[in-house]
RNA sequence: GUGGCCGUAGUUCAACGGUAGAGCCCCAGAUUGUGAUUCUGGUUGUUGCGGGUUCGAAUCCCGUCGGUCACCCCA
């Protein structure tokens, strides 16, 4: 046993949770690219006060932050979203409008970690910067859908909750609310459906609201507000508008959004939010002091509650596991039969290797029947056997259990041969 | 940052003040050129770490590190 244990809040990926992972990155990169857009990164450490400058002071208590050799103080990021702001506004003019980028990363957050919630985690941030139409965020929704979809979460399994938070802006101004207790009323919106009523009436009334009003404005933004119309017939046309559901009690936790908010959730395990993003067209502005002002949306997906509705979802539970079964599977496994044939092998097992084909084979003497075992454990489809009557070999289909004989000279040949077939497997039970 | 529960072999767990054990995994053999099953044998521990109480501590107490749950927060 080691000494050591991992850092509080870190986690090991074994080959089985990293081959998990691999897959969540692929599809997510794979649906990313269908739209359109560019992948980027940024550095996993950030002078700290690019993140007071988004947020503020307080801030810091979750920030991952230290001071390094030269007493700078720098944090592990907590978002990309800062970096994204950083990157953009320096070269704005390099790139063409609008801006799709998207990326794939660890951040981190120093809070007391738990399941679900490690100091480390993986998100999918997607942007869209210098366009503020409403197709930016129908476009971004879209993917959003596609990417549950492609990871084979159905309609029945999730939901976008969708809000705007200029209808509150409206509904404050109607009230004749001060523009200064909005952050402090979209915080009590936000727990809104937790809180008991009586305290949400407690903290409504120095705003001078009551709860009944609030409630009423809510059942009455529905899909038919104005504030939905252009996105309702975006995302109607693209067949998409079944997955949306309006909420106002959508208004996420960040001061930077603008307009447009929505939420992923899952229908059926009441777990945490899978997905989060709006538009926030004053960041760049804010970040770049006023040089730079580009309107910008996004939205970010982690990868933990992610994984765990995969694992509980029948249809995407297949697709992961057959993804899994293909990216640890070979295309055969070398048999060495007979010592004297072993140079042999190893050439063969160049060439093939050469070609692109995935093989394995045992390091030492062992005995053939350990040697197909180490075959089938390894998943391969073909195991060749170079035994005494080399330069005869002997290639033997494991799924179908049948075998043929080629002279070695052909061997390269046969198998890509062979591989081209479809495999006729036992899985399909 | 606050509070509850937990930490024993590679892993899942048992032993709950008196000799640290079992299943699974792994390795080898039965089986000297063919995958399953079965059987046999084998390796593995300063009981997370440090201190205290006791004739004696995996067990009780304190601290610490890690996990987990509820707060907090959720970019």
């Amino acid at each position: 046993m080691s000494t050591f244990q991992t850092v509080k809040g870190f986690r090991d990926f074994f080959p089985e949770e990293c081959a998990r992972r691999n897959y969540i990155f692929d599809t997510w990169r794979a649906v990313a690219r269908r739209y359109g857009f560019m992948e980027y990164e940024g550095p996993l450490v950030e002078s700290t006060d690019l993140y007071r400058k988004k947020s503020g002071d307080e801030i810091t208590n979750q920030l991952y932050c230290f001071l390094d050799k030269a007493k700078r103080e720098i944090s592990l990021r907590p978002e990309i979203t800062p970096s994204l702001a950083r990157m953009v506004t320096a070269r704005q003019r390099d790139f063409k409008k609008p801006i799709k980028w998207f990326q794939i990363g660890p951040c981190f957050r120093y809070e007391e970690p738990q399941e679900g919630r490690s100091r480390e985690f993986i998100q999918f941030n997607a942007d869209i910067l210098g366009d503020s139409s409403p197709a930016t965020s129908a476009e971004l929704i879209a993917l959003a859908i596609d990417v549950m979809l492609e990871f084979g979460v159905s309609a029945d399994d999730f939901i976008i909750r969708l809000s705007n938070r200029e209808i509150w802006n409206t509904f404050l101004a109607d009230k004749n609310i001060a523009a200064e207790h909005m952050q402090t009323f979209l915080q009590i919106i936000d727990k809104i459906e937790r809180a008991r009523p009586e305290e949400t009436e407690k903290k409504l009334a120095p705003i001078g609201l009551t709860l009944a009003e609030v409630r009423a404005f809510m059942a009455a933004a529905d899909e038919n507000h104005p504030a939905f119309a252009a996105l309702r017939e975006n995302l109607t046309a693209r067949g998409l508008w079944q997955h949306i559901r309006i909420d106002a009690t959508i208004v996420r936790g960040l001061a930077y959004y603008t307009g447009t908010v929505f939420e992923v959730f899952d229908l059926k395990h009441g777990l945490r939010a899978l997905a989060g993003g709006g538009s926030y067209d004053k960041l760049c502005a804010l970040m770049s002091d006023g040089h730079v002002d580009l309107p910008a949306a996004g939205f970010a997906m982690g990868d933990v509650v992610l994984g765990i509705l995969l694992k509980k979802t029948p249809g995407a539970q297949m697709k992961l596991t057959e993804a899994l079964l293909a990216a640890s599977s070979i295309d055969a496994f070398v048999v060495v039969a007979d010592e004297a044939q072993r140079l042999h092998a190893l050439a063969a097992v160049q060439a093939l290797r050469a070609v692109g084909i995935r093989i394995d084979y045992s390091f030492g003497s062992q005995k053939v029947g350990k040697q197909f075992q180490a075959a089938e454990d390894r998943k391969a489809r073909f195991a060749i056997v170079f035994g005494a009557e080399y330069p005869e070999v002997v290639i033997k289909n494991l799924v179908a259990r049948s075998q043929s004989s080629v002279p070695a000279a052909n061997l390269v040949d046969e198998v890509q041969k062979l591989l081209q077939e479809p495999a006729i497997g036992p899985l399909i039970a």
